[in-house]
DNA sequence: CGAGTGATTTACACTGTGTCAACTAACCCT
DNA sequence: AGGGTTAGTTGACACAGTGTAAATCACTCG
């Protein structure tokens, strides 16, 4: 693989990502592989040269999305909480700071993965990931003893993710006009009711 | 523009979108209308004659949905419900019933309304009566005082709306597997627990 | 210097959409 | 029965976007 960047430039291929994701936001999943490379100032084959193909550059663009979200502080907030509610608070101002910042890619790529099987490993790849950090967060409230009886970590954690998960957010979040404390103030109660013990539910 | 929703015979109207859905089905979003023309054994041509373009085909296919779908026993079981719990779980199977028949499209047509206004407007608009659905369950469940006072019911039935939506179905459903029961069983326990008042908790 | 390589330009094959015009087969009607 | 409308067919074509290929340029480094 090319994994130096020769020239002086910032990596082409970067520039590339970059004006990818700009268009996909602007454009959905109909943008033009010679809009992305207008965008970038390049030739419409350095795209080609550089991911292959149209699929090759949406699952490049999906790893890409990593390096390019900025989750410290909140996920932060997440490990320092004190209590089940004040976890589940940081975790739902996580999921809201999550979501806006994919928001424009995960419109377009949470459905075209069904017409494009890497793109779909890619993405799910990606959910994993977000699986794994709600399960942990479950895990803690268990250990805690803070999550009721009526829950299997498993099931809890599942539920959570789920619940959690972008269409949720965003009928809320943007079909319904909700604000992001709003969002997070009854996603909180909600999960705050669902799954943790009586004694809790002071807030 | 023309939208010649009644050119002609309904018999070959229909037809074609059964065409189309199997398709859509089959292939997702990427279906050719040539496909459809001739699963449909019909011309190509034809398709335009009827829907004008592959948007006019993908809007009237969702139009179309309600009258393929077969949910009369769910709902009944809805109406009838005795308490806030059997509502509940009339409700979530309800919920599983409808996106296990309807998720063929809405795998994909939840997301191509994001590239076509026109889509957008129709799924928005089939979603919206979903919604009152939803809305209608928690008035009942107000008027019947089985609401817990920490809800308003605005809050209330857009919550609930929200979590029963697609994507929180098909993550548990498919991507974890969960049963049909498993799924009904689980996301009443949870709303129950989150939106009932505490005197409704045994089950 | 010359070798290597990232990137450009130009060209072309292929596929799917959308449009158009001419033809056909049915039905309807006084 | 013949004339007009209606529903559909056939075949051709323009257009856009993807993907491939070959020749060439430009810059860097040994």
């Amino acid at each position: 693989m090319s994994t130096d960047r020769s020239y002086g430039d910032p990596s082409t291929r970067v520039r590339i990502l970059d004006a990818t994701w700009q268009l996909v936001a602007e454009q959905g999943a109909g943008l033009k592989l010679s809009d992305v490379a207008a965008r970038a100032s390049v030739s419409r084959q350095a795209v080609y040269l550089h991911f292959g193909d149209r699929s090759g550059l949406l699952v490049a663009l999906v790893q890409h999305m990593d390096d390019t979200l900025d989750l410290a502080e909140s996920l932060a907030a997440v490990n320092t909480a004190p209590d089940g509610p004040a976890l589940l608070e940081a975790a739902m101002r996580l999921n809201t700071e999550f979501w806006s910042q994919v928001l424009p890619i995960a419109q377009v790529l949470e459905a075209a993965r069904h017409d494009d099987d890497a793109l779909g490993t890619a993405w799910r790849d990606r959910m994993g990931f977000r699986q794994a950090v709600f399960r942990a967060m479950v895990d803690t409230l268990a250990t805690r003893g803070e999550l009721d009886e009526d829950w299997s970590v498993d099931d809890a954690a599942a539920t959570l993710y789920a619940v959690a998960h972008f269409d949720t957010w965003r009928e809320l979040r943007l079909e319904l006009g909700w604000s992001n404390d709003h969002y997070v103030g009854t996603m909180t109660r909600f999960l705050r009711r669902a799954l943790l013990k009586e004694g809790d539910t002071n807030r």
